[in-house]
DNA sequence: CCGCTAGGTGTACGGTGTACACCTTTACGA
DNA sequence: TCGTAAAGGTGTACACCGTACACCTAGCGG
């Protein structure tokens, strides 16, 4: 903090600097702690400082999606359409999985970037280029959602039951938590049960997220394929 | 404010009035603008008497979704699988339609409350019912995931380029926008332009919503009324 | 050498959620 | 009828947030 950030503070700062300043302390400390003067103080400057780099905290959110949108890296080309989207896709959540907390500064975004419409267009492009009509990729666009930057919203989630601290909460006291989600949600029960049963886990999601994503993915991908194959127009479906 | 709110401030606030105007609140306002002291104060009530009734203000979010969930009304019972499933997602649609608010509270929301359980365990009530497999309907209330509750992570959205100031931006300007986009995103241009074609508007989206909703949500339910029909397995398909 | 400008600083304002100690009203058992 | 305990409302205070605005300073082109 004192000699190195004395060093770095030499070379003067730049929105680069800031971006990735920005992403490395949102991937330790999570983008809930990350405030511009939490920011600031890693870059060994004051807060007012970031202000002459970036316009204001909204923009440093964009920029910092702009950054991690360049790690994804370039589609396949020549790939048939199908298996260019799901590789482009599996490599998208690669990334978001580096960086957790992308998923909700993107779904908050309002101003989109130059760098993001890349993205979609270059996502667009493949199933235009796959031989679909511009209708029909226009509404498998809408479909994809956000499944297109590899995640899923998750409305499941853990943390529901009991927890990760093992011996935290006593043995009877969960089973008596079991018995009485046994009770009132007996659908999910039933489904929670099994899925914890395939692996070793008592409770705790045992859920594959990444064969659950891998599932929704390929459903998706074979719908769009069948319309395709079939030449939907939004007239034939259900008329708009 | 003085003696509607005064005689008001008799009756004793309680959780429930507490929550119910939360949600008239954010429903005016907007959930950014929903603050303790700005609804304490629409309470005739200094801010800190709210928790008295609620924890904290991540509680009251909690309470406020549970409180619109009671809105979407009992499935209809005795229905095939699918139409049910679609009612039910349609008619929570519209609830979530009617308070805006409610889809990135629910996003972000963290610990599931029991009315939030309640209907997903209903949700996953109308697979089972419906012959499903557990092993299937898991996959397939993952699948769902957010649409369960009637939004789509719509990434595109409108405000990206021109907006609704009409004459704001001059016709010129926007035409140079126009062919920049043109160059820069072709795909998207090519779709963009026939969906403004659509319908009358030259930018902003011109995209029927419902329709892209229902699109993608039937796109799901043939894919998953094709795997029961098929007695698909986790196992069977890519195996887990 | 001057002066302009890009970049860093310091202070200050209005907002947030909420901890904590306090007061007031109400309900109820003796 | 009264005393008291609890439930509910109040006031103050703290730490934090984003950022407007005025200022200073270093470096560079004319």
């Amino acid at each position: 903090m004192t000699l190195l950030a004395e060093a770095a503070r030499r070379i003067p700062l730049n929105r680069d600097r800031v971006l990735s300043a920005a992403v490395v302390l949102a991937d330790e400390v999570g983008i809930e702690s990350l405030s511009m003067r939490r920011l600031a103080q890693e870059l060994g400057v004051v807060p007012m400082a970031l202000y002459k780099h970036v316009a204001n905290k909204e923009e440093l959110l964009g920029g910092m999606v702009d950054t991690i949108v360049g790690e994804i890296g370039p589609p396949v080309p020549d790939a048939p359409w199908k298996s260019a989207v799901r590789l482009r896709v599996l490599s998208a959540r690669q990334v978001l999985l580096r960086h957790p907390w992308a998923r909700p500064v993107i779904e908050t975004r309002t101003n989109v970037t130059p760098a993001v419409l890349g993205y979609m267009d270059g996502f667009a492009g493949m199933f235009l280029t796959g031989g679909f009509s511009v209708d029909l990729t226009h509404h498998v666009m809408h479909a994809m959602g956000s499944r297109m930057w590899g995640f899923t919203q998750e409305v499941f989630d853990d943390s529901a039951g009991a927890g990760n601290q093992h011996a935290q909460v006593p043995a009877d006291a969960r089973a008596a938590m079991a018995q009485q989600m046994a009770e009132n949600f007996p659908h999910l029960f039933k489904i929670a049960a099994v899925a914890a049963h395939e692996d070793g886990s008592v409770v705790g999601n045992g859920c594959d997220d990444q064969y659950e994503f891998e599932f929704a993915l390929d459903l998706l991908l074979d719908g769009f394929e069948r319309l395709h194959q079939q030449n939907w127009t939004s007239g034939g479906g259900k008329g708009k």
